[in-house]
DNA sequence: CTTGACTCTGTAGCGGCTACAGGGTTCAGG
DNA sequence: CCTGAACCCTGTAGCCGCTACAGAGTCAAG
């Protein structure tokens, strides 16, 4: 018989930390997990699945509730592909506009860069803080 | 006599929100003003100036602490610019890193979208999600 | 005198974890 | 059999940078 899958396996096996699968059980996330009479949780296999799932939806960017979304269309795979296709849609157009936002951003901060000035009295950073207008014209 | 700037006009005249200046006040951000008899805070037209500063900073994405620094170095004109520049070199470093993170989660996003799929059992986003080692390399 | 717009303090919430404190359990080595 | 390390448990607090109350006091116009 091998080990058990107790919760700290889990992690290893998900390369999801331990608190953040309890965590993720405390929001509803994951299902509650068998207890042993110690209270241990014990996990199944198809746990290791559902965490790296998780796992990867978080590293594309996803919210907790848009992973959750995702995890039922996954669950339920007769619907059609239109609301998974709708939420990468909706969080391209998020990403584009971060991407854009940080770009102005750089232009920005890549032009206060490289001031010799032996004191603070006409620094490009500080007089842009305190003169500009603003920097960032969005919002 | 125009009338006093309470916390509410110095919002307005500054762009930061009232509960904001507040907080700032809380963490050290911002000196503690003078209090009328009432208790209503008061505050002087440098106020609106700092509080622009302030928010420049933010918006140029420097952190409380970073803006903590800024503003003492615009106090003591007579230190060398070099910590300035330094903020700004290391903060342009950590927006390039995000822009280069962003840009490879689109370049993953655009491969998934548009999937026609009638249900999602051939749905490409939750295949991913299923079946690939990692959609982002880094970390 | 009332009404409504302001102000105050203190605390809790957001997202998405992370890090304790203070306890119980299990297992291997001596 | 005992000890100690390595687990596990619950519950709560902290991180950042605000934001949003509740519940109270104040002020000025009509």
């Amino acid at each position: 018989m091998s080990p058990r899958r107790t919760i700290g396996v889990l992690s290893r096996e998900s390369g999801v930390n331990l608190e953040t699968i309890r965590y993720y059980e405390r929001i509803g996330l994951l299902p509650h997990p068998l207890r042993s009479t110690n209270g241990y949780r014990y996990y199944d296999e198809t746990m290791i699945k559902r965490l790296r799932f998780i796992r990867r939806g978080r590293e594309l960017g996803f919210s907790i509730d848009e992973v959750k979304t995702l995890l039922q269309l996954a669950d339920n795979r007769d619907q059609p592909c239109r609301e998974a296709d709708r939420l990468v849609q909706a969080h391209l157009v998020e990403v584009e506009a971060k991407i854009a936002d940080l770009m102005a951003l750089r232009d920005v901060l890549t032009q206060l860069t490289h001031c010799q000035s032996p004191t603070t009295e006409h620094c490009r950073l500080i007089e842009t803080l305190e003169q500009r207008r603003c920097c960032i014209t969005s919002d």
